[in-house]
DNA sequence: TCTACAGTTCGACATGTTTCGAATTGTATA
DNA sequence: TATACAATTCGAAACATGTCGAACTGTAGA
């Protein structure tokens, strides 16, 4: 009858505060749009993902950025790597696939 | 090369902050797990959502379950809907489905 | 009309968030 | 080692959020 999983409530709610922020959620999309997630974009390719790139596309003070980064990254939704200078940044797949599946399942509800 | 969308972040964030509260998450799968989404359950049906059901289920204030519910129709995740003394509530599936949507492109990134 | 029930609005308070500039840390190169 | 570049941390200010109890509104039934 009844078709409640048992979610991880405050899991869940982390993640969508980290989304809940225009910036946040741009930086977000900037990342699902450069790389393959889950892959480090390399810096021959046109678009790279690091923070300065990232960085000239937000209209922030660079240190709002570096919080909205951490945010991003505690939520389990990017993950950053140095790399010399610079530190890139990429989506985490997997908890992208736990929303996508938090989602899906809340779409097709049977009885 | 790029497959950047333009999606309205505004439009995206506010959903997602009115799904960051660990109650409203809580309200909105109680919803999403209670009827098909976009209808109405009857009170005949052994789980029904109205106003009262969710304040049983919830242990917060009646007052602050009001101000969520609010916060959850302003985002477009649900409906409301009087009947009698009992107020209803049920998922919006248009906006269920815009989510769904953002995070679908999201996973298949074509080059 | 009076009463009881179901929800909402109001006012207040504690806490959390967003943002910035300045100072700091880490890395590469001259 | 000195310098420049890339990014983070710190401290502070303005603003938003979550929560409650008390007061209020709307509806149905005695």
């Amino acid at each position: 009858m009844s078709n409640c999983r048992n979610i991880n409530l405050d899991h869940y709610a982390a993640i969508f505060k980290a989304l809940s922020n225009p910036h946040r959620l741009q930086i977000f999309t900037i990342l699902t749009g450069c790389c393959e997630p889950g892959t480090l974009c390399s810096t021959d390719e046109m678009m790279s993902c690091c923070v300065g790139d990232l960085d000239s596309q937000l209209n922030i003070a660079s240190s709002t950025l570096s919080h909205h980064l951490k945010e991003l990254s505690h939520a389990g939704l990017i993950e950053m790597q140095r790399n010399g200078k610079q530190v890139f940044c990429s989506i985490n797949p997997s908890t992208l696939a736990d929303v996508i599946d938090l989602f899906s399942n809340a779409r097709s509800t049977p009885n």
